[in-house]
DNA sequence: TTGACACATTCCGATATCGGCATATGTATG
DNA sequence: CATACATATGCCGATATCGGAATGTGTCAA
């Protein structure tokens, strides 16, 4: 009838599944070449439910692909989709990069008062 | 003294920030200037409780500024975080151009090699 | 077939998240 | 001061999410 409407499923697009952390990890690790899921989850700390897991929010966005091969199944990195990404953030370039409206002045000030700030 | 260790709290990092479609909306509509929240909320169609909670995200891990302008209070891009962002996708460049030809090289090494003995 | 191995799925508990609504805080103006 | 306006915050309900543990499925090999 009416129900509050929460949160709206977010797992099936590609920001959300490159916002989480293991999974940045997972595919840092994939531009390596193609992992069974062992490895990959020894390699990073994780068990191995928690790797497959991630990958299979990862395969259902289309970030990586699967392979059989015997025993094992190879993941391999399909990062098309994270161009999508990339080009939504360049989207922001002149702003991070050159002086625009007040945002400039206003980083000045940042740098002046506060110092340095790390990255 | 147990607890199942759930879930880590991701809302204070940039990727989590912008997982949100309604909070990038909110960024690129702030690309043409300053304004208030009373604007953003019915320019994207919420309610401005709603958009004083995601500027609040986003003010948080940096994304936007605010500013006291008289009763209003008006919010600013700061994108200098989504360089990070922005870059790491940047690191998969090489990948989305031609991944499936590596993927195939790599296929074929593995076939001839058998083992995996990579890198 | 049996057993070992690789991986996926399911159930669970704790917590995070989001939207809607009501309300609190803050600021200008009369 | 009082009131209107702008924004923030708190509470709630529904659901999503993550990690852990146990279990299910699939595949090779003897």
């Amino acid at each position: 009838m009416y129900a509050p409407m929460a949160r709206v499923a977010t797992t099936s697009d590609v920001f959300n599944a490159i916002a989480e952390p293991q999974r940045r990890d997972i595919l840092a690790l994939l531009r390596a070449g193609e992992r069974p899921v062992t490895e990959l989850a020894e390699a990073l700390g994780m068990t191995q439910p928690g790797a497959s897991k991630h990958l299979r929010v990862l395969r259902e966005v289309g970030l990586v692909r699967d392979r059989k091969a015997g025993k094992q199944r190879l993941y391999g990195l399909d990062a098309r989709k994270l161009r999508a990404v990339h080009e939504w953030t360049g989207g922001f370039e002149a702003f991070w990069n050159d002086s625009f409206d007040r945002l400039d002045a206003y980083v000045q000030d940042l740098k002046a008062a506060n110092g340095k700030k790390e990255e």
